[in-house]
DNA sequence: ACACCGGGACGAAAATATCTTTCATATGTG
DNA sequence: CACATATGAAAGATATTTTCGTCCCGGTGT
């Protein structure tokens, strides 16, 4: 703090207020520019002081004199003051993105209610996540022997996106698309193998089967599911729910479950790797230098 | 509406992800200036060209031209959006930095720090997307005759996501994933079709190819990339932007490019859904009823 | 009623600060 | 070593601040 002659630091944004407590001070002229700037800031933000003196029908003087009644240095920093109430004003007023997509929404729309209904989606996934859950199945994958995933459709995407992380890091795991397949390999696990179900609904059956063959095996068992009381619970040592959003005819529930289960996803690949770190950080780094040579110049 | 000029609408907020973004295809002084910027803005608001030069141990020169590459007519631009982001971040809505995700860091600030870094990736995103290309390219798409869709690695299941979802409202459309078969393909493709290659790194070669093949045999071109400047954007009629976030070590890049990809393709989904209502309604209707039927009760 | 005077409001233009452009030099790369 | 690119010094263009003289207003003396 260099302290000493500062007498009241630059309004922040009570601008407004301002000019009317001063306009009695104020000359004629020094008037019609402070209404000017009070009445849109965002607008005079953007003039120069020959432009809001022209505007004002004053004189660049007298634009200044009414930036420094307003306790500013000049009208350079009265502007920057103004840019800032306008962002703020701007950023203010929300959108009414609480309502749903339709046919006619312009693009613009459609990307900020997306982006607004992903993060919410999001922010629900955290806040329901049962991290006693999440740590026991994170524990249970880091001194696995072998990793099975298991995930259709949408879900399935969610499964080989798990299963590529952590065999970046050095695991061994699998994602399991097929059905057939999965119920195969399912068999060969045993107790320190992990099999991990994705399905939102909690009652894809080409999910619940292979999972229960890999419980009844002694396998630690996950459920990745909207539906922590499905029928896929049942062969579950650990669930980890993910959020259901409203869906609707523009906006399928494949969409943000997918959001919601690959947060869960992403967090259960970095309690993972936070915990084998010794040999996760190398590979991540090995996996990263050698796909660096894949990329011109 | 000044029509043709306008390329980008100047920043509102999301200028931190823009550095990002612009980052790599800035010269090493300019980084520097781009970095300061971002990491203090209402201190850089505070200095002139000259200050800031200082500062940056750069030339006024440098800091124009950084100026100008983030997307303002000039420095002076620059420091009044400074302003006003600086405003914004004061009073609440800040964005402010959040800390890395540590090795020891206990499961749940995992989940939390995941959560609002991929909140943070998806307003970026957002923020960050040309809807004039959007549009465009939801145009191309949802009169194309066929869509073929390009990715490796994690990219290709954004890309797998997308043609699913295209296909759900029947659409004619593929994912790519083996580089031989996609360029196979692309010869096939003509006018009127669509290529769309998704390219975290905007130079994977495997992906670039392909896409040129496309645009050569008059397909229309889409990329969706993280480096609008990349190799990519040579053979793409329409640049998708994605965010680029910080990455750390336990935090890959395909994390949070993951999930600004797919708020990318998300939309232009939805677009697509939109423009061919008539059919995608219906499709939609009818494939969610037959999935209801692999479900138990 | 009218001429005159002091005081402050006001703007034109000079002075200064700030921003932008140009151009020559430095730097790194193949 | 040639080439392309990055960079900063300084010239050039704008914007802001200051200076200074004019003009208007109300009061005052004749």
């Amino acid at each position: 703090m260099p302290a000493a002659a500062a007498p009241a630091p630059p309004a922040p944004a009570a601008l407004a207020a301002k000019v009317r407590t001063l306009a009695p001070s104020m000359t004629r002229s020094m008037q019609r520019v402070a209404e000017a700037v009070a009445g849109d800031p965002a607008g005079c933000a953007a003039l120069t002081v020959t432009g809001l003196a022209e505007l004002t029908g004053t004189s660049e003087a007298t634009v200044v004199r009414t930036a420094r009644l307003l306790g500013y240095p000049g009208y350079r920093d009265l502007r920057l003051a103004l840019a800032g109430l306008a962002a703020q004003q701007q950023s203010g007023r929300a959108p009414a993105i609480t309502t749903d997509i339709a046919v006619d929404d312009p693009i613009a729309d459609v990307v900020a209610k997306l982006a607004y209904d992903e993060q919410q989606t999001l922010a629900d996934t955290a806040a329901g996540l049962d991290t006693v859950q999440l740590g026991a199945a994170v524990s249970a994958a880091a001194g696995a022997r072998r990793i099975d995933v298991y995930g259709v459709g949408a879900s399935g995407l969610v499964a080989q996106d798990l299963a590529q992380k952590l065999l970046r890091i050095g695991l061994i795991a699998h994602a399991h698309g097929d059905p057939h397949l999965a119920v195969t390999n399912a068999v060969q696990l045993r107790g320190g193998d992990v099999a991990i179900a994705i399905t939102h609904s909690g009652s894809t059956g080409d999910v619940i089967e292979p999972l229960r063959v890999a419980f009844e095996h002694g396998a630690t068992t996950v459920a990745i599911t909207g539906r922590p009381d499905g029928p896929v619970a049942q062969y579950a040592d650990h669930v980890l729910t993910t959020s259901v959003a409203r869906e609707s005819e523009l906006r399928p529930a494949a969409m943000s479950s997918r959001t919601s289960q690959l947060l869960v996803v992403d967090c259960l690949f970095v309690g993972v790797a936070q915990r084998t770190y010794e040999t996760a950080g190398p590979a991540l780094a090995a996996s990263y230098e050698a796909l660096a040579h894949r990329h011109r110049r």
